[in-house]
RNA sequence: GCAGGGGUGGGAGAGUGGUUAAAUCCAGCGGUCUGUAAAAUCGCCGACUUCGGUCUACGCAGGUUCGAAUCCUGCCCCCUGCACCA
């Protein structure tokens, strides 16, 4: 593959906030890639959060795009720089982390993580090996380095400097120290979220102090959350997890507002853009319906994730259960045992027993009675109208999507 | 430290003595519709209840009152000015 075919894929999916930038990035990218060497890429993660979501994937999707093409990839575990917070998403409470809890969370992370990239062809590190024992002196250089100026450049800065709000000196020096890094690793590209443009920039400003070779920064698109509107996170509700089973994300793919399929589609799959294209004329022309392209969405998703068996049986899953309507023939058990008859009412059972994501079915006996009483619940196919006691073997629906068997 | 403003349900935000389990909006949940989309529409949205009610709630602790989210006292916390420091 020639060097422009590389690039073009490579630089495929970055989103720079000024075109002309993009443009330099390409052609700095190029020269590398010219050079006949395999480059060095890292992206750095922040082990504070362990449930990795879908999109956690999209930049270690791009880094495992360079592995195939032959180049090392370091999966930074952000140690130390995860303790001082970041200013782009300020209102986030970064827990103090021990070092274990922070070398078990980086495991968490890694097993994770390599369900996309390719353990082999892999360097896990972690920025606390340098900056944790970075000396006064040698940190108070890597400051002078930088002029206040250059932060307050920062979109987030400067407005917050304008409107007098708090700009924390800490916030600065993540910024420095997560630039840092890519002095450290010699780092040639650096994969980010576009929100990371800064940081990523500011590896560019001390790689020229040292004299190394600027980084490529490389910055992808934040993805879209199942509610389409705000960034995807754990903390809003509106995620994917990584870990989910691939009946539950099959359906949470299905959720996702029509506007959120491109981009969906072009951050987590292989679907090329002409594809895409083909697709969505089809659509225009009435071959395809929409919400078959949104389950061929999810079936590249997870299958991408899992393998092309499970992608398939979790649309057949979907198919039956939710198109059709029909009882799953899996679904959550909860075990009687030897439980005295009050514990048997449907009530308790359902305020007892956790879906899989950690929810109730309900949260109270007044949300019980409410569900009863607003129709949604039903027993073996059938509406119930008030509390009732269950038996071994009965099928419990609860809403339109949570199911309950209860089982010896 | 001084002055001023404020702390109300998941969030935003009304409410300044009883008719307030607390307007309204958002989020959430459920029904209908449907493509687990969007939109629409109807209903729910503190807990418990023998469905008559009962209990708990408006930063915390006391007090006044037949009755307080609403008034008083003390405490804690947040914000905004100013001062101190430089």
């Amino acid at each position: 593959m020639n060097i422009q075919e590389q690039s073009k894929i490579l630089m495929n999916n970055t989103e720079y906030g000024d075109e002309k930038l993009k443009i330099n990035m390409q052609k700095e990218l190029e020269k590398k890639l010219s050079e006949g060497r395999p480059l060095n890429i890292y992206c750095g993660y922040d082990p504070t959060a362990v449930d990795l979501t879908l999109g956690h994937i999209i930049t270690m999707r791009k880094l495992r795009e360079f592995q195939e093409l032959g180049h090392n990839v370091t999966f930074l575990i952000g140690g130390f720089t995860g303790l001082i917070g970041d200013p782009s998403d300020k209102d986030k409470k970064r827990p103090m982390l021990s070092h274990e809890q922070l070398k078990n969370n980086a495991k968490e992370y890694t097993r994770q993580a390599y369900k996309i990239l390719d353990p082999r062809l892999t360097t896990i590190r972690s920025n606390e090996e340098w900056l944790e024992n970075l000396s006064s002196k040698e940190f108070i250089r890597l400051c002078s380095k930088f002029t206040v100026a250059q932060f307050l450049e920062r979109d987030n800065f400067s407005k917050r400097w304008k409107s007098n709000d708090a700009i924390y000196l800490s916030e600065f020096l993540y910024a420095l120290m997560q630039g840092y890094d890519a002095v450290k690793l010699a780092s040639d590209v650096q994969v980010g979220g576009s929100d990371q443009l800064f940081n990523l920039m500011a590896g560019r400003i001390l790689q020229r102090e040292f004299n190394q070779d600027p980084q490529v920064v490389m910055t992808l698109p934040i993805l879209v959350g199942t509610d389409g509107k705000i960034r995807m996170s754990k903390s809003t509700g509106n995620f994917i997890g990584l870990e989910e089973p691939p009946n539950e994300m099959f359906g949470k793919i299905m959720s996702i507002p029509d506007n959120a399929v491109e981009s969906y589609f072009k951050l987590l799959t292989s679907v090329s853009d002409d594809d895409f294209l083909k697709l969505t004329k089809a659509i225009d022309n009435k071959a395809m319906k929409k919400i078959d392209l949104k389950k061929k969405l999810a079936v590249e998703i997870i299958t991408g994730l899992f393998s092309i068996s499970e992608a398939t049986q979790s649309e057949k899953y979907f198919e039956e259960t939710f198109q059709k309507r029909n009882i799953p023939s899996i679904m959550n058990e909860y075990s009687l045992g030897y439980q005295e008859s009050n514990e048997c009412k449907l009530s308790k059972i359902l305020i007892k027993t956790q879906l899989s994501n950690g929810d109730k079915y309900a949260s109270s006996l007044s949300e019980v009675r409410r569900l009863i009483s607003q129709n949604a619940v039903s027993v073996n196919g059938l509406k119930i109208d008030e509390d009732i006691e269950v038996k071994i073997g009965d099928e419990i629906r609860v809403g339109r999507y949570k199911f309950l068997r209860i089982i010896q």
